[in-house]
DNA sequence: TGTACATCAGTGAACGCGCGTTCACTGATGTAC
DNA sequence: TGTACATCAGTGAACGCGCGTTCACTGATGTAC
């Protein structure tokens, strides 16, 4: 009954499945501890199940494919936001609600956050660079978000993306934390909390913010002696 | 005058010089855009000048060699930390001089930082794991040192811990967006400042952290319509 | 001080292997008539 | 409906290359006498 599977099907089938294919073969191999920078065309290739050469009917060279990775990534990463965005809450409920769907998303899509924990920093300077990009266009769009909330009070504009930048690095880190530890009993509720209290955290220092520009009153309770 | 350096030196010379020299050879590779993960042993050996099979003369293989580089490069990190320690401020100024040297200690050893940097979350098991384990010590040190300062407040151990995680991960994050960065313009000064501000608006925070345990205080002025 | 010997970092050749890239090809599909 | 042809994803063989590891060796150094 199973028979071998054809080798030739239709041009556009075989173009898109094939090209899906290689790109989630090496979200795949990512995953299995491996550096974008460490893994070989013909790796790549043998997942999927075709020779060498056929790679480059679909991209001229791995870089190229590492930077479609990228896009595909942040959009996924783009669409979870706009959900948050999408479904206005209560405000005692934003942060925990908006941290609940976060790290859903992330466990739907997994390897594409792998991928990007692992190439924010890796060694290939055109991933890097393209994953660096789209976080400085995120952080942008979040600090415009911020300053319409805080309209009133005078915020700097640098003052807004220093925060955006604290917010959205300190979720990629926990994410990255968790996804990159070793096989533990870590749970998603556990997560969540941790994630939760930190933008809690950021948040509370966020609304004293302006009235404390002198500078003193940080260091009161958190390095005084009493 | 200058003659071709003799190949044959003292034992205990020779050990001590090509060892050092194996483990800057890779710092060196890792600071011109490579992962671990994708250095050869063979580069390393050409980088330092000496054969391939030289290289089993002092690690029995390159993972071996990463994690003696995981140990120093924190050694390294901790130096830092106790210089910070060691020298009382008076409290407006703590944060502003810390992250000062903290700027500095990374300048001054930018290879090993950027090795942290790339291999945290590298493709490397067993060198990102040790290096995961390093933070989760410091963070223990320094949820200590935070548990003493706010002694009489009720801080829960979680807390702390979830404290120094944000304090530490997102200094560490700053300086890794630095270090991987296009070559820019971006000076000292600007990254001091930003590390100081997020220091700041987190010390903020977390001064009226144990108020606002209900959780209701900290969307009030962020995410209110006022 | 002089000699014989042990130590051991580094040599250089060799091995089999997986790599990226090329190229003439095959054969299923879609299309024009 | 049937036939001839163009398209093009995938084949498979070939290439030169750098890889990790092994091994018998060399020769400078330190030490015992």
């Amino acid at each position: 009954m199973s028979r071998p599977q054809k080798r030739h099907r239709s041009h556009s089938d075989t173009l898109i499945n094939t090209r899906q294919a290689l790109l989630e073969a090496v979200l795949e191999l990512i995953s299995r501890d491996k550096s974008f920078d460490a893994i070989s065309l013909r790796e790549v290739t043998r997942e999927v199940g075709i020779t060498p050469g056929a790679f480059y009917r679909h991209f001229p060279d791995m870089n190229t494919l590492g930077l479609e990775l990228v896009t595909s990534s942040f959009s996924t990463l783009r669409a979870m936001l706009i959900t948050v965005r999408a479904n206005p809450l209560p405000k005692e409920l934003i942060i925990r609600r908006s941290v609940e769907t976060f790290i859903t998303y992330v466990r739907a899509h997994r390897r594409q956050f792998q991928f990007i924990a692992r190439e924010t920093f890796g060694g290939v300077a055109c991933v890097r660079d393209a994953i660096n990009d789209e976080f400085k266009q995120l952080e942008a769009e979040l600090a415009r978000d911020l300053g319409r909330i805080v309209a009133n009070e005078n915020w700097s504009e640098a003052d807004l993306r220093m925060l955006a930048n604290l917010m959205i690095r300190s979720m990629i880190q926990i994410v990255n934390q968790q996804l990159m530890a070793r096989p533990r009993g870590e749970d998603d509720a556990e997560l969540i909390n941790l994630a939760e209290k930190q933008l809690r955290l950021i948040a509370l220092g966020a609304s004293l913010w302006q009235s404390s520009e002198s500078s003193a009153l940080a260091d009161n309770n958190i390095t005084g002696e009493h």
